[in-house]
DNA sequence: TATGAATGAGCATTCATTCAT
DNA sequence: AATGAATGAATGCTCATTCAT
């Protein structure tokens, strides 16, 4: 019976960070459209007056959250001359501010665990982007094979794929397992692996 | 009208194949039991005769290739004194015969694509296996590690993460994104890479 | 593909007068759903907005008539210390009452033919009230025996049984049999027989 | 795979004991066939065999007892002439006798608390016989009031339909509700209120 | 803008019964 | 006489979406 009358925009927020919580809690497909606008306190008409049906929202969240990553990313691009060094404080910087937004959190664990089998092409953008990401890994890793820092036997779009594999495992691990794992560590460690390798090297 | 009379095994295998195909290609959610049942030609109640619902099919699925593996994990088990190379041919050769079986390659489209969205505790088998796998690297590298082939401050089980979270990422863009990739390439470019490291070794 | 609108309660309300009619003439097990449904012009999910499934239909048919008997009682309660004729008067009266309206032979026969069969809690609910009435009445006998009205040595809970069994007996024959009863003549009768007994008494 | 020969009638008298158990305890809505031929350890065309179908089983199951009943009042026909005090020891003796058979209880569950909402002409039956001991019933009060023995304003079939409505409450108490109740003192105190009446008699 | 009653295709499931073996 | 795989109509229920108010 109230009408609670808000700006539009507003409301339309508010009904994306509450499905994005309760689709990073309970996953996309458990969640209803009526689960939605009974967290909302709104009623049915309301929540298709500002979204066209639940895939919308889901669209408009991962949009939301890709721009914000394909802005940081502009960071790292033009990154392109620095050092090893710089690129992993780089990185560690983005990261941080990242994380420290609640909803990043849940749109992590949403796109790792539910978008590819959801498919409706919004599993593309995810994965455009993510291509885009090993590229410019890969153009970096030219980039530093021409400087002779890198190994020139190596494929570097191969290489990239590996690297952001094991990152992307460890993201998996963290947000959709919520293991308990030491970051620190992790990070550290996949630096000297994929840096330094394995294998003792043999002194002659 | 017609009871075509089988033999029961044969009936729920010949469904289970069935599922596994349409899970495989169209995506778990996405295939409703009307769907199997009108593909497979037979009626509703022959469904629930050999199932006790849709999950039931996926999970005696997932349970049907988990054997197997758990079956082939044995061999490389026992691989434990083998040099590299051993491991890398017992790894390529179990590969082999495992991707000979047109269902194992469904089987991995389902898991990598689906599982982690259906929960179930259903993912929990899955993950299981997964972990043994890593586990049973990380003991690898230790015994590696012992012997003064591999580097001491690598954490074996960080770095196990690292090399399956890599081999996971490609087997996905293999089995799930269909993409054309030169897997011999690819997996000749890993190993260097997690054997040899990035950096060009600088010589004094 | 019409919308008929209508006020929440009142759609509810039509819903549960046909619900009633439906399980009175036909039987709760008989009656589905989709009878009601398509008896009431309203689309299946109409329903299920009213009523979260088949039996709580009955569940708030039941309410809806015992609160009312409830009520009714009352009013027996407080002509504890009325006379017999008084008493008589009063159950006459409610009795008309109640069976002005349709629905109340309709509830009746649906409890007295139907309830014990479904058991959900829900005979629970009518034989409390039953209890409640057999015990006034008892309560009343107690009364009037300690006044030396009535013979101290019957057992006033299992007498109050009687005389409920038998008019039960009699509603019974009346509401689910449909028998033609000269209702004036059997109550006459009952009250003689109570009151009275068989026996003819021995004069000296 | 086993095939258990049985003799046919054995069979179907196994079946028949085993369902009447199971609908006494579980209702007869609520045991399916395929309920029965688990617990009786036989194949479905089995059941088909011997039956044909659940209502047949039940009916099978009312016509048996009711031949047992309609025997039983054979000997209380006979005495018609006798005494109150001998009607009263051979209505006992009955009772005990029948009593005695576990089935009859479950029979008696089933008639007070199934058959009525079963409805499928096999009520008529039940309440032809019931009828036929109420008018029985009658026909004992006539003669006795034609003796002088009792009251003749009373209606002799209207009071027999309260008598055995008090009876059939009891047993429905008893039998269905499960309820612990003195029956001796129950039946005595009937006895008292129906030879007798409540009312404490004037004396002059 | 906002509401919420109404929709109906879709889905999962049950179960009495049939019939080829 | 016995089996049990197969049937399919029937049933209960969900849920994204529409639209009159």
């Amino acid at each position: 019976m109230k009408k609670k009358r808000k700006d539009g925009l507003k409301r339309q927020s508010d009904i994306m960070k509450l499905s994005l919580e309760m689709f990073s809690d309970r996953g996309y497909h458990a969640v209803s459209v009526d689960d939605i606008i009974s967290a909302a306190g709104i009623a049915k008409g309301t929540f298709y007056l500002h979204f066209s049906g639940k895939l919308e929202i889901l669209e408009m969240i991962i949009d939301k959250y890709l721009t914000i990553l394909y802005e940081s990313v502009k960071v790292l691009d033009i990154s392109m001359d620095k050092s090893i060094e710089d690129i992993k404080k780089i990185y560690l910087d983005v990261t941080k501010i990242l994380l420290k937004e609640k909803g990043f959190g849940q749109f992590l664990k949403i796109v790792l665990r539910d978008i590819s089998s959801i498919n409706h092409e919004l599993y593309g953008k995810i994965n455009t982007f993510y291509v885009k990401l090993v590229m410019m890994s890969a153009e970096f890793h030219i980039n530093a094979q021409k400087k002779g820092k890198i190994k020139k036997e190596l494929d570097p779009v191969i290489a990239s794929y590996c690297i952001f594999g094991a990152v992307k495992d460890l993201v998996f691990r963290l947000v959709v397992l919520e293991e308990k794992i030491d970051i620190m560590q992790s990070i550290s460690t996949m630096f000297d692996l994929f840096l330094g390798g394995m294998l003792v090297e043999k002194s002659t």
